[in-house]
DNA sequence: ACCACGCCGGAAAGCGGTTTACAGCCATGT
DNA sequence: ACATGGCTGTAAACCGCTTTCCGGCGTGGT
């Protein structure tokens, strides 16, 4: 491996000058930093992160808890499209990414803080991380630059970003209810992620802004799962006739494409005969014609980024809480509903 | 930040002892053992991975480089599940991913090579980078080990792990032909990806060997976007009723999705007025119906994963060749081709 | 001619671990 | 009584880079 003695070898200068030339700092003639970089570039060097971040405690890298709720790990459509942009974002500006593997060796030290430390890491992206992991608190503590996606994560340098759950779940009631529907049933998760729970309380507003009908039994858990939406649509096609809703509200679209199939295996048709409505617009949605709110991921990328650099670059930043709005894509699992 | 010098004064013994006990060497007493464990506990010390990294020249960390083809980034839906199990391997035996930011900073030191020894890492994955890029030899040169996915990239310490795609190309032609079709199109990648490349051979090696007809018109690309396959999909509908193929082989999915819109948008069904399977059975792939050749990609990533970490831990571990098998999926997009 | 000052560049002390060489101690064998 | 040897544990060098403190040198002002 070439060091920088190395380079000062043959240059005839000390360690600390080849330092200095490489750090870009302004105290040194034109005329040696040229040969320390002439020989930086002939011996091909490559500075040594870790000796520099150990000298440094700068590590230009983001620690990435990345965990889909159900089936944890890469698969989740959803938050693929967030980490892509935000990972260009971060790139720009030099850093790179360490993915925490979640499974936990047996005997090794956990927690979050514990292992953004181990690393060093300059700050912290949480993604679809659940609320009741035990250890959260031990990170907000830490004082390590956070941001987290879809959970209300909040301490001293740690700030979050949602979409705006409850404004979106308003606006696929609005448009619900638009088409001619009232009876309107609603999907959602047993464990009250905080988009879970916003969208819940969208769709408990609209219902008494629009004195909808109620019924408890409309009120179903699929946990974010296509399986979990497939069993909550068999539960509300079972329902007697008259107590059967027109349309379905689901608080997310894996769970909207589960309901699709389990009409679909009923017999009947989303849209025609009960209408659908998802929440996320993953990438499948467009395929399967699902009507659904959009979340803006792109932009959720591009915003968590920034505002995590800004966590990093500035201590004294007061952590952010950021909220993206949503948009109504129509599709077609919506219909107009002829009252009878 | 809490040292092993700090532990080292509580319990009145050195350093050395202490990294002795931390790291599970034997020449040390059960008493002073324990004492170093409990004050480690209590002081809730967090060894610091920089420190150890420079002093051991093992990060414990996999740089992986992903890349797709065309948006660059995570969006890729095949490459996320090889990963996801290459992870939760990986994280098992206490490796965590480091995912270099492919946006390149001006002026920054680049290559695969450089990047990897800049961060120390022990191991190298490549993931849907394409044989065109620049520097991959500095890589193979560099004797760091590495792992491909679907890349030809062979030295001392690199191996690769391809899917079948020849075999399995010979697969969809068989099952094709079984069908009933003789007229039969191809939709692949003009860079000639590894992939594209061998999927191609088995398209043209099933044409000989079943003594089907063929047109140059027959060979179509669509680089493996969705918006590919629809325009290679039109130019193959474009063509004079007698010269149109009955079926068509698409070496990816989302082309073969592509092409599926592609007739629609020309009024025809998919698989009844043309047959269409596809290569790959992303997730999408099931809720479209598409009749397709899949990979399997669990399997592919806990073999990439395994191999990698045999390259890493035995130095004279010659580096591997991987084939996996492939499987028919059928579904809907192919159907029975009535002779007329 | 002398002094002060600014500009360059060097020496050396870390950063937080690991590891080698070695020293102290006690029990054992003769 | 003394050499031998096995256990423990210590001192110190080292990994590669950063950074502070400081000294030397050349220049301009007086």
């Amino acid at each position: 491996m070439i060091t920088i003695y190395d380079i000062a070898k043959r240059a005839n200068v000390s360690p600390a000058t080849v330092s200095r030339v490489l750090n870009g700092y302004p105290d040194v003639s034109q005329k040696t930093r040229e040969k320390v970089q002439r020989i930086t570039e002939e011996l091909g060097f490559q500075p040594n992160a870790a000796a520099r971040g150990l000298a440094t405690k700068r590590s230009w890298t983001i620690g990435v808890f990345f965990q889909d709720h159900v089936n944890s790990g890469f698969k989740h459509p959803f938050l693929q499209d967030i980490l892509k942009t935000f990972k260009d974002v971060m790139g720009g500006k030099g850093y790179d990414l360490l993915f925490f593997a979640n499974h936990t060796l047996e005997g090794a030290q956990d927690g979050f803080a514990a292992r953004a430390r181990h690393r060093n890491v300059d700050g912290v992206l949480m993604l679809g991380v659940p609320r009741t992991e035990p250890t959260l608190n031990t990170l907000v503590g830490a004082g390590i630059p956070c941001m987290s996606v879809d959970l209300d994560l909040l301490g001293p340098r740690a700030g979050y970003l949602c979409s705006d759950n409850k404004g979106g779940a308003m606006q696929a009631m609005d448009y619900l209810v638009e088409m001619g529907h009232r009876r309107i049933a609603f999907i959602g998760d047993r464990y009250s992620t905080k988009p879970g729970h916003d969208r819940l309380l969208g769709y408990q507003e609209s219902l008494q802004r629009f004195k909808l009908p109620f019924s408890q039994k409309w009120i179903t858990y699929g946990d974010f799962t296509e399986e979990g939406g497939m069993e909550a649509m068999k539960q509300l096609l079972a329902l007697p006739m008259e107590e059967r809703p027109t349309a379905v509200f689901c608080a997310g679209d894996m769970m909207a494409i589960g309901a699709m199939t389990a009409m679909r295996e009923a017999g009947l048709t989303p849209g025609d005969d009960v209408s659908i409505i998802g929440f996320d617009d993953i990438a499948y949605a467009k395929y399967v014609g699902l009507t659904t709110i959009a979340q803006q991921k792109e932009e959720m990328g591009t915003q968590t980024a920034n505002a995590l650099l800004q966590l990093i670059e500035d201590p004294s930043q007061s952590p952010p809480v950021l909220t993206i709005g949503t948009e109504l894509i129509v599709r077609s699992t919506v219909q107009r509903n002829v009252v009878g």
